[in-house]
DNA sequence: TTGAAAGCGGTACCAG
DNA sequence: CTGGTACCGCTTTCAA
């Protein structure tokens, strides 16, 4: 009924405890003879060794806290299924934990990644956490922010280069001819946005456009169910303003809010790229395969995941020398603008 | 450096580590007075109790572990986020792991789930596990089959009824004019495509259609990256075959696979849906998105999720009476058919 | 090369 | 009500 253990592995093989860790870890020279024995007994009894008990003993731990807002958009999926495949490589094991855009939510995730024990901790986006992120510091469990820029030293970070990205937007929708450039986004609380914000700020003034507040347009609730929001907002923009006061190109902060926009400017009878040009971000599998299909950039979903993994196992080694990493995004220019 | 244990709160407090445990847990009645100071050296020292040498010692385990393919399509992945959205409600920590649709893997996975002294298993879709699934249940640890039937006693299983949803398809289509309907899918292997290819073969029979082997299209790849080659497949299709050799109407396993299939048809100057008609499966958010909005099967994910999670608290209570679970699937009838 | 024993951080039982 | 203590399953000295 019960699951055999290391005592049950050790009377059977006639030998102590200690004997048997020594030759699962290695830990010890033993004889040809006794290590034959133990493992033996090991398969009579199915022998599986329990991590829970090791863990607390050694100190040792080899399961990571992944922390994202959820798992409804492809982006957070796609790297979570990245990184869960690489940790399974590497012999980890991966608890994910969705703290749904809400702060208070994040804290008290925290805070149970600390009582279950983690090893490692993975941050999505997230903000406002820098005490529970101390924390942990303190504690010796090392953090990694994703998606994200950290200001407090000692906590590596792995994102994409935003402003760059932004510039080659902004410069590619002007030479297609657009005039007045959107920003259409999500709350700009995550550093990743307000580094995009900047970046598209930066960027119409390299190419000489002007800035204008009107342009931006954002609403709360476009972080949850993107492809609906996007489009129940887009469509009240178009029902309440007329075309001509509104931006001919439009900079979507992911793919689900541009195609959801588009379905809008579709039913308003718009043409796109005519009447407005689309871009999005993330470039997930769909923005292919929709029509019109979408200009939007390529983040290297798999990519990030596998250097995610990457740092993990540096950070476990030297638990210093971790270099932050900003990872290139392009432009993937399609049939939306 | 180190967190703080229970023997620290215990000294701080004047008391000793069993009453700690006490008021933490409430199994003994303390005074009010010496709770309160234990409540205070708790805050004071910051304390938050060690899962792992609880759950070592109580035997008792809060953490789930996840089963799965792999994240990339939004059916696991909105499942797996309803279910890990829930489970945090329960207390519960959620452990996921993807099994690449490979058996090997599979198998080595739920190794380290043991190993990992997981407390409740939830195994999606695989299939030629039954010997790992009893062992689970020999040692104690409760088994649910998601999406998928089950053959063995005491595993509950919870799934969509897949027979009643192809014939609510076929007699769909058949009204709307089609005769040849072709059967688009991945690998039948997993058991819930062996009900449907079941229920296809049953409606066409019981709408006076003949099952024609030539109108099953399965290829290998389809279970993996289902837009890119749901696309390729159906242009190869199209490219080989006169369109009056082809169904008139597609049903495919997955949305994906259905909008890959569409723009295949697309650029092979086909219209939808009057060449052909396409009904997708999962009602994926992106499905009434694209262009034309895709005809499929609403499977609610979220309701998926939170069932499981009741069948886990009651696993967990009962140990026995968890009831099996179908869940009905609608037809949600948009444009591409 | 192996045995014996001390913990890791808790829980649970028994005394008092 | 509270203290004392054995013990969960394993790792890790220390001796022999």
């Amino acid at each position: 009924m019960k699951r055999t253990t290391i005592t049950q592995v050790a009377k059977e093989a006639g030998v102590t405890i200690g004997t048997v860790s020594h030759v699962i870890n290695g830990t010890a020279p033993i004889s040809a003879e006794t290590t034959e024995r133990v493992r033996r007994a090991i398969k009579a009894l199915n022998y599986i060794p329990n991590a829970t008990a090791k863990s607390l003993r050694s100190k040792k731990n080899y399961t990571i806290g992944l922390m994202l807002p959820n798992l409804n958009n492809s982006f957070h999926s796609k790297v979570a299924s990245a990184f869960i495949d690489k940790a399974y490589i590497e012999g980890y094991s991966v608890q994910i934990h969705g703290y749904e855009y809400s702060l208070e939510r994040e804290r008290r995730e925290l805070e149970r990644l600390e009582r279950n024990n983690i090893g490692t901790v993975i941050i999505f986006n997230g903000y406002g956490d820098e005490r529970e992120i101390k924390n942990f510091l303190q504690k010796g469990i090392p953090v990694i922010l994703a998606d994200r820029s950290s200001t407090i030293a000692q906590v590596p970070h792995i994102k994409f280069d935003n402003h760059k990205i932004m510039l080659d937007i902004v410069s590619a929708l002007q030479k297609k001819g657009y005039q007045r450039i959107g920003f259409f986004s999500e709350p700009i609380q995550l550093t990743n946005l307000k580094e995009r914000f900047q970046g598209y700020q930066e960027a119409l003034k390299k190419c000489g456009l002007s800035f204008n507040p009107k342009d931006v347009f954002v609403r709360d609730d476009l972080c949850l169910d993107n492809l609906k929001n996007g489009y129940r907002y887009m469509r009240d923009i178009l029902s309440i303003n007329e075309k001509k006061t509104l931006p001919d190109a439009w900079i979507a902060s992911s793919d689900l809010l541009a195609i959801g926009m588009m379905r809008a400017m579709h039913e308003c009878g718009y043409q796109i790229p005519a009447d407005f040009g689309v871009v999005g971000f993330d470039n997930t599998e769909i923005s292919g395969y929709v029509n019109p299909r979408l200009t939007t950039v390529e983040q290297n979903q798999i990519l990030l995941g596998e250097k995610l993994m990457e740092m993990v196992k540096q950070i476990n080694c030297d638990k210093k020398s971790v270099e932050n990493i900003s990872l290139e995004q392009s432009l993937v220019i399609r049939e939306s603008c």
